[in-house]
DNA sequence: ACGCGCATTGCAATCGATTGCATTGAAGCC
DNA sequence: GGCTTCAATGCAATCGATTGCAATGCGCGT
């Protein structure tokens, strides 16, 4: 007797017509019991959810989506940027993601997790099409300024963590990265540095808003930004570039990286180079990530309200969802967490 | 230039019976052209694509996957300690949800990712049972191999990253943690180090595991573990631990971390202590996680091969929809990468 | 005893797709 | 020309729930 592989079509999932039939009701009544509708009698309701329970029965949320109309689920789009998965890798993602999940549990809802291009971030929008989920989060909103107010505009709803931009039709959340900028600038100048760079793909609106941020505030004080290196956020290419300028201009004194994760990468590369931080070169970095205050040394670093931005974000989806007005734009403060990394030169004076 | 654009109309989604009349055929007609059925002309076929791609028309996947029964959602699950929600803060579960996400975006599937508490692991079984998901991978067994076999006993499909433990009904995926620990023992002891001691929660079977294996080494050459301290995956909890450990024993020479993030953790403490890692102190941690070679000393570590890992969950999960037998469980090959965290005493000499 | 009202419950339509089967019309064959 | 054949399309049932409305039954007032 060779029974071929399905030794069992063990058991379907059981559905609401089985549980009625096991109650002797009908699935209305089970529907409406298990729903907690007040139109059940109090024992029928407890005996069907007893017995829901007792068969590890759940209602199929697809197909009471479907019916309702309504979803519950709400879809995160992390966008990658060609040729690297990478992006994925950066720990303020990860902070952020994990801030989101939290957040859409609270209030019940679903996440969908999401890559995808960051040259086509308009691609998410089949999410929503598809009926897939109710609304977008996306984070970054990289090159493509252009796609995005597309998909505002026809009615998509979206939040995006990002800068706040001109002619600006979908609504970001986002830390305020100009005074970020700015409070690198002044705390560097502060511990006496002079000779400095920044690092960072000032392509993306938001580390252009810390670029601009930080060079207005160097400005005022007449001093003068060495170099900048256009580097994405990945640490390979952190440490690489960051060698790169040392060879150019070895007498650096303090390096403004444009997130945690591109400071960590460049301390490796100073290090390697026999630079001492924060002795020889101050770097400061940006995003607060968990990991930067036990870091070796501790990293000085502007600190992103990301949990304040996460839960920001779902509350302006759902509003929109439920089809308020929303603000625009809505920018966070941030603030300059100081540690070892940045310390005044201290006594070493020379140069 | 005026595509006037139909201006917010927020309210319906379009849907396939609107396009059939635009196209002047029948639903059916529809859903085959876009599926691609055969049993449509070519003609016909082009004209309702390019029609759908026009108006921005996605077919509602929940729609299909009712009507169809298959589902394209897997659930990623991520288990949280109660009273705190950090262990979502382990770089380590970072990578492996990028892995995964990758994994399923290549088969087409799509990811929900979930966040339950750690003491019940079942509940994540709704997200089947309720149809959302296909089915469930579980990051890490926690304590509660018990609810894991209920759940495969039921039939739930699930594959889980963990240990291969005895009396094992679900299917794991999982590094070699014996060998990984037996490894960190090797090299701690051919570096001289003698006075060694282990982070970590050993109420974790992977992590009990890779006690094990670190002790049995430790034994075969007749070196006895000073201490162990059971301490969860939390930065916090590292740090503090570690000074605990250097109060009681101040002439700790070796450290085994079970995870990159302790290992940091703990170097952070040693130097706060005045320990200098490598030299006073061999750190080695557990995972491999992309910032540990760029620690600050790049860590001395056990590679878990996370990506390879997340492709075969994924394909063992698969595999259990397609009705097969899958293995129950898979172990993965571990190596020791070393770094400067761990290089021999050199010269130091002293106490 | 009759009728009314209220508390429960069931029937059947519906959500947005897919698909087996029937239908149509034209081409092919003798 | 009449009949078969086949390609292309439409009809209607279906997936697993929800919900407006109709139906049932029981208590109670008079």
């Amino acid at each position: 007797m060779n029974r071929r592989s399905t030794p069992a079509d063990p058991r379907k999932r059981m559905q609401m017509a089985d549980l009625a039939r096991l109650a002797g009701v009908s699935a209305s009544t089970v529907s409406r019991a298990l729903a907690g509708s007040p139109l059940i009698s109090e024992d029928t309701r407890e005996r069907i959810q007893t017995l829901a329970r007792q068969f590890n029965y759940t209602v199929n949320s697809v197909a009471t989506d479907l019916r309702s109309g309504v979803k519950r689920t709400i879809a995160v789009v992390v966008p990658y940027e060609q040729g690297t998965r990478q992006s994925f890798a950066d720990p303020f993602l990860h902070g952020m993601i994990g801030a989101l999940a939290d957040a859409l549990t609270e209030r019940g809802y679903e996440m969908l997790l999401s890559r995808i291009d960051a040259e086509r971030l308009d691609a998410a929008a089949t999410l929503v099409d598809g009926g897939r989920a109710a609304g977008l989060i996306l984070i970054g909103q990289w090159r493509h300024h252009d796609q995005l107010n597309a998909m505002a505009e026809r009615g998509l709803p979206l939040v995006v963590w990002g800068a706040k931009l001109p002619r600006q039709k979908y609504c970001t959340v986002g830390g305020d990265n100009m005074q970020g900028g700015r409070l690198v600038a002044g705390h560097l100048l502060a511990q006496g540095r002079r000779r400095l760079v920044f690092l960072g793909d000032t392509g993306l609106p938001e580390v252009a808003q810390r670029f601009r941020g930080f060079t207005a505030a160097l400005k005022e004080h007449g001093v003068e930004l060495q170099q900048r290196a256009n580097v994405p956020f990945l640490v390979e290419s952190g440490r690489q570039t960051m060698a790169a300028l040392l060879d150019e201009q070895p007498d650096i004194d303090g390096v403004f990286a444009s997130s945690d994760l591109l400071a960590m990468a460049a301390i490796g590369a100073l290090r390697e180079r026999g630079r001492r931080v924060p002795e020889d070169v101050a770097v400061v970095g940006y995003d607060d990530v968990e990991l930067a205050r036990h870091f070796n040394p501790p990293l000085t670093t502007v600190s992103q309200p990301i949990h304040e931005g996460g839960a920001a974000m779902v509350e302006q989806l759902l509003a929109q969802l439920a089809g308020e007005e929303v603000t625009r734009a809505r920018v966070l403060d941030t603030r300059l967490v100081e540690r070892e990394s940045s310390r005044a030169a201290g006594s070493p004076a020379h140069g």
